[in-house]
DNA sequence: CCCTGGCAGATACTGCCACTATCTAGTTCT
DNA sequence: AGAACTAGATAGTGGCAGTATCTGCCAGGG
């Protein structure tokens, strides 16, 4: 397959390939001449998981080229799953604010906050895991605005998450027949999440709806 | 308070804080003087909110401004939630792949297997909002790259985005008394979907520990 | 009284990112 | 041979989110 027909073959323009193996994304064809190179099954497949994380998952290219060098790494060792979920972005950059000893006191109470609810669910998460911090973070921000969470209720979403992620190892239990295990938490990682947030935005569209009693549309 | 002051109290550069008045995310202050404009606690809690959505809830400055504008209109009407609902982005940009006849049968699957889905849900979400067009977007995705959902797999989680939705509604009649019921609107859909991503991550992260019996972090 | 420091508002500039275009030189098809 | 393609390198583009600069202008202290 050369290079056009792999465009053609995915819908991507030829100069975006190019760029993708300048970045690292893909590998290279197989050269067959100075001038030729030879692609394969593997490229088209690669360049539908880059299209995948880019606009589903919303990766940044530098991110993307994380995710999939974690992939290739991963490929046969077990871990996979923590390697790609640690080297996915954590969504939230801290801000730092204006006061300076508040933001300390915040820090704190956060922190505990997350780590309460880690002993309350019995989890084995390190400290150090970057989602730990970011939790911590996102909590932090939320207080900022008013919005920090009543004890017991992060309790009660952690339990949903609890749910959810069993679902997903079930899920990816199901298809190891048809996709590489790192492939498989690539998928669960990044790119159920856009899933999730829909589903979740759906069930609270109709669950305002019901409870207003309207079936039509709100008015904007 | 002066700008100076707006700023130190908020963390936020004097030339950002003028960069948003400019874009319309922030009021501007009254004038006392040609120049001089006195600001109040209204706009250090706007300022509060711009970046929480937009550093927490990772929204840009356009739709920030759509989100806000929302949020101003509805502060007295009902159907606040559903404004702003649809004033969010939904995280997927539909990508043409390549062949023009395989896409369009790709399409009516999954727009059957959302509708089925909202069916078997007794959901009475209209067929036109954008998270019905996002989710089936997003479906067609996945396809792609070989991870669709089995059937009966999305429903169990649509169940569990259900619970999530009614936690939502919960936690936001309890925090009637401090916050404005637009901006409650705007926490449960911008600003709490990073702390359920992050949840399910740890959730995940907690599962894959537990099943293969390991305590330490992944070996990367 | 007037000068210094800060302010408003407008405009221009910067850095980053994800492509996209162009150029050179070589190769293959017919 | 000549048109049509290719690889690889380099340069350019457009959008976004600020950041900086410039021009008056004015309040308050010495």
């Amino acid at each position: 397959m050369k290079i056009s027909e792999l465009s053609r073959a995915t819908g991507v323009p030829v100069a975006s390939i190019k760029y993708f193996r300048r970045e690292g994304l893909l590998p290279a064809g197989k050269a067959t001449a100075a001038t030729l190179a030879e692609y394969g099954e593997r490229h088209v497949q690669r360049l539908r998981l880059i299209k995948a994380l880019t606009t589903l998952g919303g990766l940044s290219i530098a991110t993307t080229r994380e995710v999939l060098t974690a992939v290739d790494q991963a490929q046969t060792s077990d871990g996979a799953l923590g390697a790609i979920s640690y080297a996915l972005p954590v969504p939230v950059t801290a801000s730092p604010a204006g006061d300076a000893e508040e933001e300390a006191k915040a820090d704190t109470a956060a922190e505990a906050e997350v780590a309460e609810l880690i002993e309350a669910m019995d989890w084995w998460t390190p400290a150090s895991s970057p989602h730990v911090q970011g939790l911590a973070a996102a909590l932090k921000e939320l207080r900022r605005v008013d919005a920090g969470y009543e004890p017991g209720e992060l309790a009660a979403y952690a339990e949903l998450a609890r749910s959810v992620a069993r679902l997903d190892l079930e899920r990816a239990a199901a298809f190891e027949d048809r996709v590489a295990l790192a492939e498989r938490a690539v998928i669960l990682l990044a790119l159920s999440s856009p899933v999730l947030e829909l589903l979740r935005r759906l069930a609270q569209e109709n669950e305002v709806r019901r409870r207003t009693g309207r079936r039509e549309p709100d008015d904007a």
